[in-house]
DNA sequence: CCGGTTGCTGCAACCGGTTGCAACCACCGG
DNA sequence: CCGGTGGTTGCAACCGGTTGCAGCAACCGG
């Protein structure tokens, strides 16, 4: 391991010399910048990045916790995260809770002390918790409002609710929300978005679930949707359970969207689906995590807390029409 | 910010027996440890972990590359590396490559400086290339073989092989394997087992795509499928890919699988899918993840390159069945 | 010709831990 | 009573960089 004494010792100048030819080349006379740069070239210097962090304070690493990473909403954001981070250089220190609040308070301890800045994904601990770390570092949440911390919001309420108005405009009058399960912060507005706005086009609405984000949750709820004669159009709230309501209503004999019309509060490019041409909502997910960052940064120095609201997208697609008196059953497909 | 100096000082010790407290238990006292112990607690001492880093060589940090990590199969891999290391008390530093030689061999480089241990997650750099950090760090490949260096290796494969011999064992005489698109080195290993596992079985493999392990792919190959009327089994690569393709053969009225069989060469549950009763593997990638980690502490110190492969195991659902000929084509559902 | 800038470089301290080595203190057996 | 032994502790060097400050030479205007 080649070190910077080495260099030094190499290129005849002293260490302090060489740190600033490498570190701080404007502080440094042109042709011994030259010289130190073409040794430390050649005998493949490279930072410790260990030795560095010790003196300047800064680790160039920002910890990023999450609650799960095969999760096809969460993902994106982390590359976003990265794909921001990696333009200066910086790396991402990973960390998953599995979405337990013990484990995320402890893992973000763990982090703290190694990076430069911590961004909490849709965190379940407590605004205190949260809180609580911003006077050690720099901290930004996305999916969450906590007072005093800066914040990315993904307005997926919003974007639920324009779902909702669409179907009333386009004559649906009972329509069915199948919401998610977790208890989390984003997941009782996005209830409450879809409340509201039902409530204001004057639809009647039939909140369904909890149910899992899972594809076979989706077949279970098509059966009963099925039965259920008097909805004409349903939201999914989730991506997968879009695809399972898909496959089990189309094998429940019921057609999409001529009986029923069906849309996801989600995107579906996230499942790397652009075309099954159902209305859904564009969720600019990476963007978020640019931002995240873009925040982190400007968090330092401290000065007020800022919010970012990222804005969803409704794309129509033919899985939505206009609203019909449902067949009567139809036997089933299979 | 409290450092074992200050620790040392109020309980009335060295730095060094301070530090032998908090690390080398059993090189002091009991009476001193517990007085330094409590001390320490008391004062919300941490560990600098640069500091650590710089004086042990050791950063507790495991460098993580990975082509993409919203990606049903590679995130859970990396969930199982997070578990492996956390029980360590090490952390992952993530680095996204994208899919690209360059960015990949470039961020290696970065890591390879501030890490303990590198995985490459299906890598597609040249064997040299990944060879070329073995001698810097312990390296470990997943998916992949580099000749001289530690690998686990996820038998997809197999796998698939196991499904076509399934699907011949039911009589099948002609199969559409639908592949991806990479020319991973994976992909390639994956589509030779095909070919050898139908020549074997004697049935005739039309080779269909490369596609991506999208919806919309599944979809629009599905329609190409129905067309062709002697092909009575097909098997996806990917989740997504059979998603689409599901959606797509009963769009074109085929149905699954009375007139076509149907299997994926993937595990349905990484996109929370237990249940669409499909013909698939079950592929323990979580448990690939913790056996690079324990491949990686196996490598320290150096010694033989070990090799890890984590067998798939055939899950039969309802989606495959006997031959029979196709029905004529019905009119499509929708 | 002189004092004052300006520009570049080196000395040495410092960041916060770890660790080899020596000092010290019982306490032991001879 | 003495040298030896084992268990504890402290001193100080060290890891590999960064940076405040001082030294030094060249160059400036007066």
């Amino acid at each position: 391991m080649v070190t910077l004494a080495d260099v030094a010792r190499a290129a005849g100048v002293s260490k302090a010399t060489a740190s600033r030819a490498l570190s701080r080349p404007d502080m440094v006379a042109a042709d011994t910048r030259e010289r130190v740069l073409a040794v430390a070239a050649t005998m493949g210097f490279e930072f410790n990045a260990s030795a560095r962090a010790l003196t300047t304070g800064r680790t160039g690493l920002i910890g990023v916790l999450v609650p799960s990473i095969a999760n096809p909403y969460f993902a994106p954001i982390v590359t976003g995260v990265q794909r921001a981070l990696s333009a200066h250089g910086e790396n991402i220190l990973l960390a998953v809770s599995e979405g337990s609040q013990s484990s995320e308070h402890e893992l973000a301890g763990k982090l703290a002390s190694r990076v430069d800045g911590l961004v909490f994904i849709a965190p379940v601990s407590p605004d205190s918790a949260i809180r609580s770390f911003t006077s050690k570092l720099p901290v930004v949440t996305v999916d969450r409002t906590v007072p005093a911390v800066p914040g990315v919001l993904i307005d997926t309420p919003g974007g639920v609710a324009d779902i909702v108005t669409h179907l009333a405009g386009l004559g649906h009058r009972a329509i069915a929300y199948v919401g998610g399960p977790d208890g989390s912060w984003m997941a009782e507005r996005r209830n409450s978005a879809v409340e509201e706005a039902a409530r204001r086009s004057g639809v009647d609405l039939t909140a369904l679930g909890p149910v899992g984000p899972r594809i076979d949750a989706g077949l279970a709820v098509a059966e009963h949707i099925a039965a259920e004669r008097s909805v004409t159009a349903v939201v999914a709230y989730s991506s997968y359970l879009l695809l399972g309501l898909h496959l089990g209503l189309r094998e429940a004999g019921v057609r999409v969207p001529e009986d029923i019309s069906l849309a996801a509060s989600d995107d579906l490019t996230a499942i790397s689906a652009d075309r099954p041409d159902t209305t859904a909502l564009r969720v600019p997910l990476e963007e978020a995590g640019i931002a995240a960052v873009r925040l982190l940064q400007e968090a330092n120095p401290p000065k007020r807390a800022r919010r970012l609201r990222i804005a969803t997208e409704l794309i129509v697609g033919g899985s939505t029409a206009h609203a019909t008196v449902r067949a009567s059953s139809t036997t089933p497909a299979r």
